[in-house]
DNA sequence: GATGAATGAGTGTTCATTCAT
DNA sequence: TATGAATGAACACTCATTCAT
């Protein structure tokens, strides 16, 4: 609408791209392999540029590593933020909200595998990214007023806390693409497929609406 | 000198003391800080023993986590086997069953890090591992027989599958102890706090309680 | 615009500003770390200007060493110089031009630093400087005509040559500067405290006056 | 004498001559280039054996620099006490003292280039290593001990400071070498020809002795 | 069987310097 | 002129693994 305040020249557009090509190739390197296990000659190589200019940007390679995490949370917040279930009745807005959030796993395993990873990590990078928390705000609050929503109407149980809500809903989706391996080993049930993907979504959003419904 | 009943030599048992010692060691070091994280000159010095002895008996660092995997898996599925909540009334049954998945994930940790580590690895090593749907089959059987007695008393739904119901128990299980670290910082809740523990205990409960039931 | 009697316009005056700056903290940087030890970087960054100055003005790291170096020597021929102290009786002017070498040494360690560390080198670099010895012949001519006096005045020992006697007030004076942290460490004795730098500032003078003098 | 308790395999031995290697070539390049001039690679490389080798047994390259400065100050001080010149008359004592200090530092110049870097790098690596004050005693000890025997002779002057005494005479013999190359550009004088050598030699004698002697 | 010594390929990182605008 | 972006060669250091005794 207004382009004045960015006027950014050519050089300066460049470096961007720069960074978001090895944003782009750390970031399949990282989840793929892990922090540790990742290469930075490795990333270097798949990149346009050199290992030297990933120094440039990024200072280290926990720095490169702490940047593809906050960009890969992000990407998930803003996604949450741009669907804007609320408006629908209550019952119809949570069913949307976890089969979104259910999609977003499924669809995006690299992050599933970057937080994996830092949690492996015992979130030392993530505790180095400052505003988590605010920034975490709007999807509780959505939950928060739709759960209010449902409680007015009679439809849902009282006491629903929305971020315990939450965490019922991501522990659900998180866990058919973060286990995905070792479920397939164990139980000879592939995740992956698209049969058993729609299957489980559905399974998810029983479950989830069978607690939060009044019953 | 050598008394009849055991069948070991001495050298024997001190083989296995040291195997043993090496996987606690091994153990505490791949859940810490994953297959690369975790170094095999530190896991030597933590030991009794030297590093030519680890190679010794596992030839190699991936033998090595190899064995600590199965180990881990080894144990979680002693203590399902051991707890024979089947002869409870289905309702009950399951709630401990629950319960009792919750409580091992919370109090192994341990445990939780290795399967995260595994999946990022992409189950590589699992994969090595023989026989472990087989080893499996009694958690689901477990199940499903709390289900077709549930079933058979007209309190649970028809169609679950206890596969499912295992992944559904897993899941919120699994979630706590693994994204622990993450959802601290994300939402300030923090997993590992008691009161934190016994009041998703209960909720995990409630919610796979509320699905399976017949409503 | 240009007033005459300033032969410099104000961006030759800049120019000059900005070289004695990059100069200024270079020497700093240098007599710290020595040239391997020192940074371009950290000595940009330091500096009013940016790297590219300095590159500007010096071509290389090298070149600004050199420049640290010959800028350092000016400064203490220059002092030298200034202190005319061949008016005064031979005994007397040998005694203030000992104490004043001592003390420039004392309160210069920068160059006593820089002096070390081209030695460290091998002289490589003030090996490229010109005019070196012509621009060090007073300070040799003015203890020849001091000596020449005492000689003549029947105080001083014949044979003593003033490039001798240089050194060996350079070498008593340089040494309480120069090895300052090795022979603290050494015998627990610091040069640089006021009472220890006073009680060895009698005792050189006390030291050269002993060899100088007719015994 | 007794030759039980160095019972050293071929191993070990190997392995003494393999540290020893690494000292000897690293002591070279620190020397000739200082602590931060020198490269780890190209002391592996003139090494019978491997950079490894290098980490294996220093850990670092301060560690290896480290090493290399505690063998050359053992040296000088297994020199200085080998010499036995406490039995001399005080006069000849003192004489054989400062001539042998001169001829070490001439000898060893690479010990002198290790003791510069070590001042340019502000004592940091001289600090960590222990009891240098009690090995340097024995030196201080033989000095107090002819000074009171000259004293006592009525031959030198009361009140002269051991440590002082030694600082003179080091000072004298350090600069002629530590300032060979500055000196050499600055006056023209080469300090590292026979003549000049043995004519220095006889003037730092005589320049102490008269400060010594009783006037 | 047990120990310290050894290995070589690779791992993250830094350097002085130059380019493009 | 002045600045941020870019470069490639080199740098200190580490890894899992094996050898020799």
């Amino acid at each position: 609408m207004n382009d004045k305040p960015s006027a950014l020249t050519r050089r300066q557009i460049n470096a961007i791209e720069t960074r978001e090509d090895i944003l782009d190739v750390a970031s399949k390197e990282f989840s793929e392999k892990g922090l540790a296990g990742a290469r930075i000659d490795e990333i270097a190589e798949k990149t346009q540029t050199s290992k030297r200019m990933i120094y440039y940007h990024f200072n280290s390679k926990d720095g490169l590593y702490q940047a593809v995490l906050e960009r890969a949370y992000d990407r998930i917040r803003t996604q949450e933020q741009a669907a804007r279930f609320e408006d629908l009745p209550p019952d119809q807005a949570l069913r949307a909200i976890i089969g979104h959030n259910f999609d977003y796993h499924y669809e995006h395993p690299e992050f599933v595998r970057l937080v994996m990873s830092e949690n492996v990590l015992m979130g030392e990078h993530i505790a180095q990214i400052a505003n988590m928390k605010s920034r975490n705000r709007p999807v509780i609050q959505s939950l928060q007023s739709i759960l209010d929503k449902g409680v007015a109407q009679d439809i849902f149980r009282e006491g629903i806390d929305p971020v315990d809500l939450h965490m019922t809903i991501s522990a659900l989706s998180f866990y058919n693409v973060s286990n995905r391996y070792t479920f397939l080993h164990n139980f000879g049930v592939d995740f992956a497929t698209p049969a058993s993907r729609a299957r489980r979504r559905v399974q998810i959003i029983e479950c989830v609406m069978a607690w939060v419904k009044k019953g």
